[in-house]
DNA sequence: ACGCAATCTTGTCAGCGTCAAGTTCGCGCT
DNA sequence: AGCGCGAACTTGACGCTGACAAGATTGCGT
């Protein structure tokens, strides 16, 4: 928090991702350049660039992140003994928590998919995703259903859809994953 | 189809909003430029400024149009006497059909999300899919499932997420919707 | 202590969205 | 019939953006 500003940031490239985190949450994934981020951190208008190369690298870092964070979250309820439905919890929790990692982690057409780094955090994601209902009859099925349940929740409300009912959200999808996937 | 090209383009918004389709199945919302929309379409790169004043007002249009789209799929299918599986088929056999629209309808960052022509469709989708849950218990609360695990269905295969299994997406979502939607 | 490489700055370029002003044309009105 | 009025489109300009190139500054290993 020094007043004065040095040559060198000291960590840049954690405060361009924090930055874009505040942008993204505020305007949506559309809303947010590079030179914005730029000024709100402090920097020269290229600052960035050595950092992501590119604004769609500065997206896929963070998607990269998001997926990490994800299954960290997936990979701690399954440590903690939780079933399919607190898995869903966790998913839609992380998404309404960490909104704006979530919304660029499903729209690869933003940033570069096929980064080493963002394969293996997403298949980490999707594996601890899968392993939840692996112990079910058709298990690819079930995955894909589950899946599909948290998924479209968590990104109806977050895109508003869904802001009628004031309820929290991780207690909705628990109420009606319960009643669907009888454990 | 005549080769010459006369001052008055014919059809400029239609033509336009074609354009903006196919832009946007190739290359996502993102990618997506008035001026390169102008260009596509023939015409310098201000005409279509006329037709929809803004950028988000091409988008709001395109919204509009796909909502308008939506509500017509799904009246036709309870007026067939189509049930709640269908109707989840319906959703998903629109999604994937009209992809440019349906990722463009929920993404209100994009577009002028209080256009009276816009909030009209989508008020009257949103009605087409409560009724289809309005006879269960708890209708409230099944509706919101219903349209998750549809809509989380639609988007993850839209996004490329699910593109292992190249079975017929309406099939799969039919095949999960009945085991949980026992009618 | 020195030099190298990483980090950040400055300058520049094409392309974008938006506005303002001019040009061409369809169409209703008399 | 023809005329004019407003809608449709063009042309030109402005500030902004992402990307690149080249220079300045500094930490760090040897």
């Amino acid at each position: 928090m020094t007043t004065e500003r040095p040559y060198h940031h000291g960590d840049l490239r954690r405060a361009v991702l924090d930055a874009a985190v505040e942008a993204i949450t505020e305007h949506g994934p559309a809303g947010v350049g590079l030179r914005d981020l730029a000024r709100r951190v402090g920097v020269s208008h290229a600052g960035p660039v050595h950092h992501f190369k590119d604004k769609a690298g500065l997206l896929t870092a963070l998607a990269a992140e998001g997926f990490t964070l994800l299954a960290d979250a997936l990979d701690a309820t399954v440590a903690a003994g939780g079933d399919i439905i607190e898995l869903g919890a966790a998913y839609v929790r992380f998404a309404v928590e960490h909104r704006a990692h979530f919304e660029v982690m499903f729209r690869p057409d933003l940033y570069h998919a096929d980064d080493p780094a963002l394969v293996e955090a997403r298949d980490r994601a999707g594996a601890a995703l899968a392993g939840g209902v692996a112990d079910r009859p058709d298990p690819e099925l079930a995955s894909v259903a589950a899946w599909s349940l948290v998924h479209g929740f968590a990104t109806l409300w977050n895109t508003g859809a869904l802001s009628r009912a004031d309820r929290d959200p991780v207690a909705m999808v628990r109420a009606f994953a319960g009643s669907m996937f009888l454990t």
